[in-house]
Parts: C-alpha cells; structure tokens; sequence
DNA sequence: GACAGAATGTTATAGTATATAGCATAGCAA
DNA sequence: TTGCTATGCTATATACTATAACATTCTGTC
C-alpha cells in the first residue's frame, strides 16, 4: 500500500508542538513519582529562587493565569511544602517549608536530569542557537 | 523591590514549553474564525494528502490515540467536511467532501501565514538545523 | 479624609487535549 | 474452527487553560 504522506513533517511550528508535547510526557511521568505535576514542579522552583513573591508575581513570570494559581498553591500548601504569609495588601508572601525544600531539590534533579538528555539530542555547537531562538517565539507574543 | 528571579530561564525544554504554548494559542485563536481546533485542521490536511486513510493512519501519524479520534472524525463527519466509505474490516476510509475541501484551503492558508510568521523569528542561517533539532526531540521517544 | 481605580486572591464554570480501560466487530493465520 | 490482531467506539479521568464575577486591600488624587 502507498505509504501515508504527512504535509506537516517540515512545520517547524508542528515539530514544535510534538516535541513540547514528547518532553512534557516525559517529564509528568517522572515528577508522578514524587506526587508533582509539572506546573507545581516550577512553582515550586520559583518560590525557591523567591523567597516571599506572591501568587501573582509566580503567575506573571510562568504565564499562568491568576485564576488558575490559587487552586494550585492551595494543594501546595494544603500538603504542607509552602507556607503563606501576609505581606501587605491581600497579597501572600510564599515560603518553602522544610519539606517542601526537600521536595524542591529532588525536583530540581528530575528537571536537570531531563534537561540533560534534551541537550545531548542537540549538537553542541547548536545549543546556544537552539535556546535563543525557542526564547525568541515566545518573547513578545 | 529586588527583581523576580527565574531559574527556568536557560532551560531549553521550559522554553521549548513555552515556545509551543504560545504558538498552539495564536493557531487556536485564528481557526476559531473558521470553526475548527489545531487538532481538527491537522487532521484535515492529512484526509487531503491521503484519501481514503483511516483513523488509525491519521492517530499513529499525529500522535492521537484511537479513542480521541473518534469524537474527533464524528465532528467533522457531523459538519458535512468528510465522509466515511468502508475500507475493509471496520476501517473507514476518509475523505474530504467539497465544503471540506474549501474549508482545508482556508485552513492551509492561515497555518503557511503561522508558520511564515515563526520562521521570521529564526536567523535565516538556523532555520533548518532549527527544524532538524526539534524533530530529533520527538523522534524515537 | 473621601473617593476612584488598580491589584490581589478566590470561586465557579467551561473548553481542549490527552490517557486508560473496556467492549464489539471484522479480518487473518494457524 | 480457534485464537490473535486491528479497528472503531464509549466512558472516564487528569492537566492545563480561559473567562467571568466577586470581595478585599492598597494607592493616588482631589
């Protein structure tokens, strides 16, 4: 039979997609283990990296929707890896607690661990190239 | 105050993410305009290159599973875009009806302006080592 | 000080994509 | 004939995203 002929192979915006979505797969399979999914993972980093910054601010920075931080910040905090406190206005300053740090720096290898094997499928002297345009498609849209 | 640290920032599987959100948003906006989803357009331009496939094809090519597929087809079955025509077992074979065809015209043209629009953001230079690099992510895992 | 506007957090709801499990049917091979 | 495989379909669950609406608190301006 006549083999299936894919008018999206050379999309890069297609090849975009499929990949995103490959690495995605990969990366919530892994973080199941440690019962995060990947949008807790890099709020998690963030709080790390950010000592006090509020819901919004995490929000703005991962371009996730106000809307959608509180119910996950809730979970967060409901298993006791974030504490809250007040920090002026309705705003809460978030905190890691002690496991949550625990839990953040196992996080932390999964990601690099994963980030490492997408780079090593790059050629080494593309890389730098390979961010800066990825940055470039979604900076400003 | 001290500005907001972002420790995903270098990470090219975060950008990759990124990247293809922001992307999969703007072709999702400019279909609407023509009643149809990314995954309903793409599914459309693969009937158009290879009439008479089955879901199966069209699933294993795209990366949808056999059970997303059938609400899928029944959709555009249900708009009159494609017909089904028994091909052996309980295949359908697909293919497009004359309002589908119309319809995947349009829908070609506003994915090429996409695509033309994200090829503009890579230096002419890395455009293909670009493509090649994403189709290696998705390749084989 | 009073008031309007902006920012924050929250709830509710919906839409899109994806995944798994299970089932029925039809073809193929031993 | 028997068993295996492929196909199509349904139901269900999970992530992520989007919008709308609301209350609360701060800020800037008069």
């Amino acid at each position: 039979m006549a083999p299936i002929v894919d008018p999206l192979e050379d999309l890069p915006g297609y090849a975009l997609r499929r990949a995103s979505a490959a690495i995605m797969a990969k990366l919530a399979a892994r973080l199941t283990d440690l019962g995060l999914r990947p949008s807790e993972a890099s709020v998690l980093l963030i709080i790390d990296a950010n000592p006090g910054v509020t819901q919004s601010g995490i929000g703005r920075l991962l371009g996730i929707a106000r809307a959608n931080m509180a119910p996950l910040t809730a979970r967060l905090a409901g298993r006791d890896l974030i504490v809250r406190e007040a920090a002026g206005g309705r705003a809460h300053g978030l905190m890691l607690s002690d496991p949550g740090r625990r839990l953040t720096r196992k996080a932390r290898r999964v990601i690099a661990q994963l980030e490492a094997e997408l780079i090593e499928r790059i050629p080494a002297g593309q890389r730098s190239a390979f961010l800066r345009a990825l940055k470039a498609l979604f900076a400003g849209w």
